[in-house]
DNA sequence: AAGTGAGTCAACCGCCAACCC
DNA sequence: TGGGTTGGCGGTTGACTCACT
């Protein structure tokens, strides 16, 4: 036996609302509110529709408030910039977008916001040598900035594009308080992920203030920077979702050391392709070895730059919750 | 004009956590 | 404390539109 469904779904009309039903909800709603549940609502006021159904059409279009039509640039920035920091969670991207709905900006986001990112990504496979690059690095001088890009030249011998962990599908497996503190002890590290995600929890933002939060670390992209982020991040996930597909799985990817190797090993062993498996997989111990996999994987050149750096890694701090969402699926 | 493919977006599905009794 | 119910979420689907051939 499955689970109950939420409805009768024999006697549950789908499919396009109509102005009629439109009009009875909104009123209804108006006039009442919920009542504190969206299931019984809808034999309240004599709609055919099931009570999930009722919710997600005030939500997404009929409550007050609501923006349609085309985002804005400084939407769009604000979409990219959050969509690196803490993945596709949407309730709260649109949190910080006032009259945008989850449904909106994820569509948005899978329609349109995604390819203008994937073809600047195009540009990207090209690039000029690293060291002229205008992109996403690590540099090993600058404590609290967790991005360096337009004032990057200085470093330059040092800095190594850094892609993202994990894909931004799998960031809701960050231990949030971990990566609150990821970076903090490591003064001499240049960091790439924001150092303030604040919340323990995904589903609330307690206010706007978090908006500068989640978003701290990146005001300093420039809009080149921010591309190019975008595009590891998509290429990645594309990536990992063909091997998937093609039934590969490469586990943790250690094909050298252990999750115990310290932050100052080197390793050159070879690496197996990016962990299919998300950081809440496993814990980084050393890290060291898990950037160099992933910066050989996006940026072979740059991994060779890597391996001229420091070995204590921004990684070295990431500790996982093994049961966390999304865990096991691959 | 008809066929086709791509793009868009509203709506649905199923999972999961929170809540309630 | 445990089981059932509900709300919320992200992923996916499918109807519709439009451009192109």
């Amino acid at each position: 036996m499955g689970r109950a469904p939420c409805c009768d779904k024999a006697n549950v009309k789908k499919g396009p609302w109509s102005p009629e039903e439109d009009a009875k909800l909104k009123s209804y709603i108006e006039q009442n509110g919920t009542g504190g549940n969206w299931i019984a609502l809808p034999q309240k006021i004599g709609l055919k529709r099931c009570g999930k159904s009722c919710r997600l059409r005030w939500l997404n279009y009929l409550r007050p408030n609501i923006k349609h039509g085309s985002f804005t640039e400084e939407e769009d920035n604000i979409i990219c910039t959050l969509y690196v920091s803490i993945g596709s969670r949407w309730s709260i991207i649109a949190a910080q977008l006032p009259g945008r709905t989850d449904n909106d900006i994820k569509n948005y986001w899978n329609t349109r916001l995604k390819k203008k990112l994937l073809g600047n990504q195009r540009k990207h496979q090209h690039p000029p040598p690293p060291q002229k690059r205008s992109s996403p690095i690590i540099t090993t001088t600058q404590p609290t900035t967790p991005y360096s890009s337009s004032n990057s030249s200085s470093a330059s011998d040092n800095c190594v594009p850094m892609p993202p962990l994990v894909p931004p599908a799998s960031i809701h497996d960050y231990d949030y308080n971990t990566l609150h503190h990821q970076y903090s002890s490591h003064d001499t590290q240049q960091h790439l992920y924001p150092a303030t995600i604040n919340n323990t929890t995904s589903t609330s933002l307690p206010s706007n203030n978090n908006m500068y939060d989640l978003q701290q670390g990146f005001e300093n992209l420039t809009d080149d920077d921010l591309s190019h982020l975008m595009a590891c991040v998509i290429d990645n996930q594309e990536q990992q979702m063909q091997m998937q597909q093609q039934g590969g799985y490469y586990g943790m990817g250690m094909a050298s050391g252990s999750s115990n190797t310290t932050s100052t090993e080197s390793t050159t062993t070879a690496w197996a392709p990016p962990p299919l498996l998300s950081v809440s997989d496993y814990e980084l111990g050393g890290g060291h070895a898990c950037r160099q996999s992933i910066i050989s994987h996006y940026q072979h050149d740059d991994a060779v730059a890597f391996h001229q750096e420091p070995a204590a890694s921004r990684f070295d701090k990431v500790i996982v919750k093994p049961e966390a969402k999304g865990c096991g699926k691959i």
